[in-house]
DNA sequence: AGAATAGTGTCTTTAAGACAATATTGG
DNA sequence: CCAATATTGTCTTAAAGACACTATTCT
């Protein structure tokens, strides 16, 4: 394929004398903690916006990632110590006024870790980083560049994507009960569910199975149960028709 | 916001000396020509892979796109000659080795075009664009770069929408028939539906409205409908189960 | 026993699948 | 009238909603 013309093309080649964007990579982190949906905040060092709070994120580097996952997951790794979480793609942003700096892409990523994964201390040097609790689909904090549309967007993906997919799973613990993940499904949709119809939904899918052990805590124990051995997201033929439809 | 020194930090930053990756724009561009899904393709006049056949794309050029998608129709409308179709972002691919000259990164973007405004010889210059038909969602020609995943990706994403929207509108003329509409339904699902059951989906959306007018050709007139006015893409409860479940 | 949480039974509702039947045109 | 295409009727099925009921634990 490769000819001598083309070799000769490429060896002159020099991408720094074109104009190009900026091109990074932001990971919102999602997370329940205390019955709330969180999302992963850093304070950052250098400017522009020094000092002020955002989502995880940096430059891809082309000498250490070998793709565009590669740079959200080290990203990730750097600021949770977390390996393999949930991951997906929500989509790129890449506009003139983003960045003060110049021309600017981001292409984002949405992460969902478990709870019990959650020590953020166990990370050295970070000190400026915390969980922020979202209400409406928003934190308190004004985040550098445009992170509050990003962080709201994605919100709006995971709400979307709640209602006809098994996503959820990936917010638990390795065993759980049925009412532990109906109050996340909860949490996430901002809507009470009627639990008979979750566990036919839940039951029917077979993404679990019965670990034969029980969560003993105040009354009846509840049967618990683990993610079956594979990773797909489970789609469901039907929507669940609550709230934002 | 900014303070002196961040205004001292940008006036003396410059985005060329650091290693970035190359950033692109890809437009799979889908229309229905004589039954069967197309999609624009080029031929390449530069290096790499010059005089191979490839999607439409481009770089993102900072100096008069404002955004990625002015980029995506800026490329359209080059080719195409359309304005504003249905465009939506599929995602983003970057790698080490998808571009012999460099650490590559492209946004993608898929278009769908009515059949009727497929007038390739009104650009100026076109020579080298053709349609190509797509089979097992592939096209006959090896494509530049990953250009044929890139292609199967859209097609698959295409064919999993099509299954709980009304995406497909959006290739049909400014007025159609019901039947029209789902002969273009079975040709992306490569699959027969059921048309009483086909009809009172797309009724009970909605979505249409009923020009009173009848298309008269050979046997029983059918009834003409067009898009009520308003460009929102209309959201199943549940999905067609038929096909690719 | 009573409160609290876990889990089941079952009737209704919604929208799709299946397929037969009717309607309207041109020849 | 016949062939062909458009359109409707209607029974079945799948899965969700609604909600009452039973089960198991602790105090």
């Amino acid at each position: 394929m490769t000819s001598e013309a083309e070799n000769n093309f490429l060896s002159g080649y020099d991408p720094s004398i074109y104009d190009q964007p900026i091109c990074t990579v932001d990971v919102v982190i999602f997370t329940i903690i205390e019955q709330q949906l969180h999302v992963l905040t850093v304070k950052r060092a250098e400017h522009p916006y020094q000092n002020t709070w955002s989502l995880v994120g940096g430059f891809i580097d082309p000498q250490i990632d070998l793709d565009l996952e590669a740079t959200a997951k080290r990203k990730l790794k750097e600021k949770t110590g977390i390996q393999s979480p949930y991951l997906e793609q929500y989509g790129t942003i890449g506009n003139q006024s983003r960045d003060p700096r110049h021309w600017s892409l981001t292409t984002i990523y949405f992460a969902l870790i478990p709870a019990d994964n959650v020590k953020l201390d166990a990370v050295p040097g970070a000190v400026d980083i915390k969980w922020s609790p979202l209400k409406d689909s928003m934190i308190k904090e004004k985040l550098a560049f445009d992170h509050n549309e990003i962080l709201a967007k994605c919100v709006e993906r995971l709400r979307n994507k709640v209602l006809y997919t098994s996503l959820p799973v990936h917010l638990m613990p390795k065993e759980f009960t049925l009412g532990d993940l109906q109050k996340i499904y909860e949490i996430i949709l901002e809507t009470k569910m009627d639990h008979k119809s979750f566990r036919r939904r839940i039951l029917n899918s077979e993404i679990l199975e019965d670990t034969t052990k029980f969560h003993h805590e105040g009354k009846r124990p509840a049967r618990l149960y683990r993610l079956k051995h594979q990773l797909e997201t489970h789609y469901f033929l039907r929507n669940i028709e609550s709230s934002s439809a």
